[in-house]
RNA sequence: GCUGGCGUAGCUCAAUCGGUAGAGCAGCGGUUUUGUAAACCGCAGGUCGGAGGUUCAAUUCCUCUCGCCAGCUCCA
């Protein structure tokens, strides 16, 4: 017989016979295969456990816990729900169903909707699917005879797919029990292998993602290999509508979205605008100390503009429609770059005077379908902490350097330290020449490379003029969340004209970097106030500390307190209301304030106070300076200084 | 924009199988003078998202419309 070499993740190499199944070849190698193995990888291709070996192979057992496991685990439980749907519901027609983060979808075609007495129904169904604990096989067509097969079961879908296949190559699919998918696979040696299973929620999902395409119906569901890993899950998305920024907006009294003032138009109340102030006056002093020079524009200008700048011609779906004012259009501004590149070319600019910084907190009106608003994170009108950089080609990779620091140290201010970059290369709508596409994206990879950054590319994703890099930061539920861009534009220095005076006495055109590092003022105080959830920092808290006195004659004391406090430069409050210690302690707990001064007899005596944490803890009576300087340490450094953040 | 769901007091939510609505909290007025997450009593508060229709009668049924939510698509 002849056999073939295999080990165990590189160890205990046997010779064993060609096409053992991976499972036996993991016996006969370890003795036995854990229960937690459902699949493998061999020499880095993911099969099934009950795969046939052909070759000398090198094997890795999967696991839940890798996330190629994960996904052959969700991949399996989306194909128990797809069972359990057609099992309920023969009609209903299969089309596709992939396992994605924190779990798995399945789109049917399907006469109506799902109800939730639907969803029940499929639940049940498919916990007794896991139940039945069905093998699940493979089994490989030619082409042709899947086409067949699929249109002999009524699944037309399916057999659409199959026809978008590359010719010659073989399709697999996987059976269990009368179900029988097209599927790439791998899967679960057995439905039982699911050991928690939970149906989510439907919605609907246009065929491969085409509204002009049918509506189908999408259910969402996830898996674990225990009930506690899916109460854990769903304990987690629980602590995600806690913490929805919406939900904490209102609660805080932060800022409201009306539908008197109009769909994705923020109004920032008192508290949440304090916060916004802090955020700004840091971003500010940061620029200026960073060498950047801040500007001023107007919220409308002459549609003329926006032609000049491509966006009419790139962008035009985007944008409210322009109005008229006298004999001419004018159009609420998308995007601040032109009123720079205008300020730039007030002058005639020598090759010393590069780079140009200006930045400015410039607000846009976008129009946003209806269907996309949310909350603070997406809006029509949005705040952009933008900039442009004017430079000699020469200058680029630093500029883009300088930048990606300031990113990451902007950032990390705020508690973001865990970032994710892309690139993004050149789109299919676009403008320039595939040369300065290419000099272009050269100059940020090199940038990335050179400043160490770990980066992903993202083919196709760059902007109209240009090619960019994304940061996406990471919030404490672990989720990502995207902020910074740099974008690299030769495109509009060129539209409009855009030159200095190099140091050969010729003219040359300046390459313009567009650039933003909290993205959206609105978007970001979203993610900040769900990454705190509502707790911010003391350095960004509107109200930094509570006084709330036992009674009534304590109050001239609290006043005492709360002036001293107030010239030190505290955000503070004082609750002079009637009422008894437990509740203002409460309802300063619910306002999440960080810290509460309590005073009575005993600190009106001694001049001091009792002070509280928002968590509960008591840190006992200290002095008014104590109290002032404990705030004053809770601010990161770049805060606390005022100074250069990077450098 | 599309599919589905939902709009009742400032907030969180009830009720009415068609006969114009109720609670807690918040607000206001009292009483209470309080020691680390809710004192007590009382008062007031609503064109039941908007417009039309059916009906003797609509918050309830129908149509349209606006908004919100989930998802698709898109995106800072």
């Amino acid at each position: 017989m002849e056999s073939i070499q295999v080990s165990l993740q590189g160890k205990n190499s046997q010779a064993l016979p060609k096409g053992i199944s991976a499972k036996a070849a993991i016996e006969q190698l370890n003795g036995a295969v854990p229960p937690e193995v459902f699949a493998v990888k061999a020499n880095g291709v993911e099969i099934d456990l009950l795969a046939s070996l052909e070759t000398d192979s090198t094997l890795q057992p999967l696991m839940f816990d890798s996330p190629e496991g994960k996904e052959i685990y969700r991949h399996s439980s989306t194909h128990i729900m797809a069972q359990a749907v057609k099992e309920c519901f023969p009609t209903a027609q299969l089309t596709i169903g992939p396992a994605i983060e924190g779990g798995f979808f399945y789109d049917f075609a399907f006469e109506r909707p799902f109800t939730p007495e639907d969803l029940e129904k499929i639940e049940a169904r498919a916990l007794d699917i896991i139940k039945r604990n069905l093998s699940v096989s493979r089994r490989e067509f030619s082409k042709e005879e899947a086409i067949e097969f699929f249109k002999s079961r009524g699944e037309p879908y399916k057999v659409e797919l199959i026809q978008g296949f590359p010719d010659g190559e073989p399709v697999s699919a996987y059976t269990q029990g009368d179900f029988v998918d097209l599927c790439r696979g791998p899967h679960l040696p057995a439905t039982g292998y699911v050991k928690a299973f939970k149906l989510l929620n439907s919605a609907g999902a246009y065929w491969r993602g085409d509204e002009r395409n049918p509506m189908l119906q999408r259910l969402y569901g996830t898996s674990f290999p225990s009930a506690e890993a899916l109460q854990a899950h769903l304990d987690n998305l629980e602590e995600i509508k806690r913490r929805d920024h919406r939900k904490l907006g209102k609660d805080l009294d932060l800022f409201s979205i009306q539908d008197e003032t109009g769909p994705g138009l923020i109004l920032w109340h008192p508290k949440g605008a304090q916060i916004r102030l802090l955020i700004e006056n840091f971003w500010r002093e940061q620029h200026l100390a960073n060498q950047y020079e801040l500007v001023y524009s107007p919220h409308v200008a002459r549609l003329d503009l926006w032609k000049t700048s491509g966006h009419v011609d790139f962008y035009k779906e985007n944008m409210f429609t322009p109005m008229p004012v006298e004999s001419s259009e004018y159009q609420l501004k998308p995007m601040n770059c032109p009123f720079h590149i205008m300020v730039y070319k007030t002058h005639l600019r020598s090759y010393r005077d590069l780079p140009i910084r200006y930045g400015e907190l410039g607000t846009v009106y976008r129009y946003e379908r209806s269907g996309v608003l949310h909350g603070l994170m997406r809006v029509r009108g949005f705040t952009q902490d933008d900039a442009h950089l004017f430079c000699r080609p020469d200058q680029l990779g630093e500029e883009v350097q300088k930048v990606l620091k300031f990113i990451t140290s902007m950032l990390g201010t705020f508690g973001f330290t865990e970032f994710k970059m892309f690139l993004s290369t050149r789109p299919e709508k676009a403008v320039g020449t595939i040369d300065q596409w290419d000099q272009a994206t050269l100059a940020l990879e090199t940038a990335l490379k050179d400043g160490g950054y770990a980066y992903q590319e993202d083919p196709g994703e760059g902007v109209f003029y240009g090619p960019k890099i994304d940061v996406k930061i990471q919030d404490a539920l672990g989720r990502s969340w995207q902020c910074s861009t740099v974008q690299i534009d030769f495109n509009n220095p060129e539209r409009f004209g855009l030159t200095y005076v190099g140091e050969d006495g010729k003219t040359h055109q300046p390459i313009m970097i567009h650039r933003a590092l909290l993205g959206s003022i609105e978007r970001f105080f979203g993610i900040l106030l769900e990454h705190f959830g509502g707790a911010f920092p003391a350095w960004l808290a509107p109200v930094q500390v509570m006084v709330l006195p036992i009674s009534e004659k304590h109050q001239g004391y609290a006043q005492e307190v709360e002036k001293n406090l107030r010239r030190e430069g505290c955000r503070v409050v004082l609750d002079l209301r009637n009422e008894k210690i437990g509740l203002k302690i409460r309802e300063a707990e619910k306002a999440k304030v960080p810290f509460m001064i309590v005073v009575g007899d005993r600190e009106a005596e001694a001049q001091m106070v009792a002070v509280r944490q928002r968590n509960g803890k008591n840190l006992g009576t200290m002095s008014i300076i104590d109290i002032v300087t404990l705030i004053r340490e809770d601010m990161p450094e770049a805060v606390k200084k005022g100074s250069l953040l990077f450098e």
